[in-house]
DNA sequence: CGATGGCTTGAATCGGCTCAAAGCTTGTGG
DNA sequence: CCACAAGCTTTGAGCCGATTCAAGCCATCG
């Protein structure tokens, strides 16, 4: 548990605004987060295990982290991804024990918040308690999402899908340019959020490529045709909400 | 839209109660939302559309509904299920509209409650509120459960863990008996929420009665063997989060 | 009673899986 | 700077779980 550089908490503020207009009071609420523990997560470790009984709510401030759970003979679901400004784990706020675990997909910096601490912020202002209900609801459009993935869509549908709601998120809190972004996640992570088998991802991306839809390389992903792409995944960006506050 | 009978909205207060214990003034804001319009929606019918623009949020008070969602060539993922005591739809509260529908399976009794009076309710009381980001985040975590279900396990254990998660959830309402339940699902509507076939649902319900473990026939579903069916299905209860008082 | 909706069955097909091996990168230590 | 290991990606061949299509059955209901 390494105490941080106390950098700046800036992704909240920046997706928090895309709601409310926070007022300097509130923006400095924020911001004081910045004062609490950062946590540095080498990649492909774990921050907190399912059974663990979580006393605190993380906020992702750099790099990928992942949701995930297992079964018994190994089979393992990744079931959301967790990007810079995300929440993970209101559950840490009210649960006594996690269901599942958080993995660090790429180097993560993230604040860890205490119980309380993150009770008195949502207390602390009506605008940000709405903020986080309005975060909340957009993690459950997310899994809703998810879940018509996994349950309906063939498997280049399931990974172009992937590639358009992710790429979005991240053109949101401005982490692409021309088109392109980090991608940290290899083959058999991929295979993890998707349901399939890392083999039969291998020979969908190589699909993908040949169609001139992507490029994915040096953990980097290129979309190289959007329309072509969202149109293959009937993408639709309207429930990831981006764009409430013109109301 | 039918004015209904104002019938009692206890479903609600025994959910809540088994995670905050009530006031008598939080009992009777509670109490007061059975004055509020109560619709009565047919079997098969939809309470509410994709791209609707809410103005409320609904809760079931009676019978079983589902969110659902569909791909433009007609393939449909059943999202959840909502049972008496679920509110369907924060959504309403924040959202300007609907990223998926709201469909009745069977009778559906609910009451509307206006984002004004929701908003209301929840600032009146923070066990309310505290009750509310419960039930939300309860919810989230049995949509990562179907997450887990529709990515990782065989059509035996799909179905298997869609059966004991329903059962525990009605158990917990006191809306089952001797192992028995309602169960107005019919096949499609079982292919529909477990990312199956019809046909592939029906040959495995047969597998799953000829190994002596349910019985379902006439609108209801008998557990035969709950043990074996939750190991079959790898169904831990935990994710629900049924005791959560007894801290 | 015919129509309708749900359930069941069979046969052929296919998307995605398994197993296995080989090529490629990247990082590490000598 | 090379050598080797470890982890990722790629390829091939055979297989299997689930789908598709099509037909028949059974109950319910106007």
């Amino acid at each position: 548990m390494l105490k941080g550089d106390g950098g700046r908490v800036n992704p909240v503020i920046g997706k928090f605004e895309r709601f409310v207009r926070l007022s300097p009071a509130e923006h400095q609420a924020i911001e004081a987060l910045a004062g609490l523990p950062t946590h540095r997560v080498p990649a492909r470790q774990d921050l907190v295990r399912e059974g663990d009984r979580p006393t605190s709510v993380f906020v992702i401030l750099d790099g990928w982290a992942c949701r995930w759970k297992s079964l018994a003979d190994g089979r393992r679901q990744i079931l959301s991804l967790l990007l810079p400004g995300d929440f993970c784990d209101l559950h840490g706020f009210l649960y006594q024990e996690m269901d599942h675990s958080l993995g660090a997909l790429s180097r993560v910096r993230a604040v860890e918040i205490p119980r309380q601490a993150f009770a008195r912020l949502l207390a602390s202002s009506e605008r940000i308690n709405q903020a986080m209900w309005w975060s909340e609801l957009t993690s459950a459009a997310i899994q809703r999402e998810w879940t018509i993935n996994l349950g309906q869509r063939s498997a280049f549908e399931r990974i172009a899908h992937l590639l358009c709601e992710t790429f979005t998120r991240l053109d949101a809190i401005g982490l692409t340019r021309d088109g392109s972004c980090e991608f940290p996640l290899v083959q058999q992570d991929l295979a993890d959020a998707t349901g399939l088998t890392a083999v039969h991802v291998n020979r969908t991306l190589q699909e993908l490529r040949r169609r001139g839809l992507i490029r994915l390389a040096e953990r980097r992903a290129t979309i190289l045709d959007r329309p072509a792409l969202e149109e293959l995944a009937e993408f639709d960006a309207a429930y990831l909400y981006l764009e409430v506050r013109r109301r």
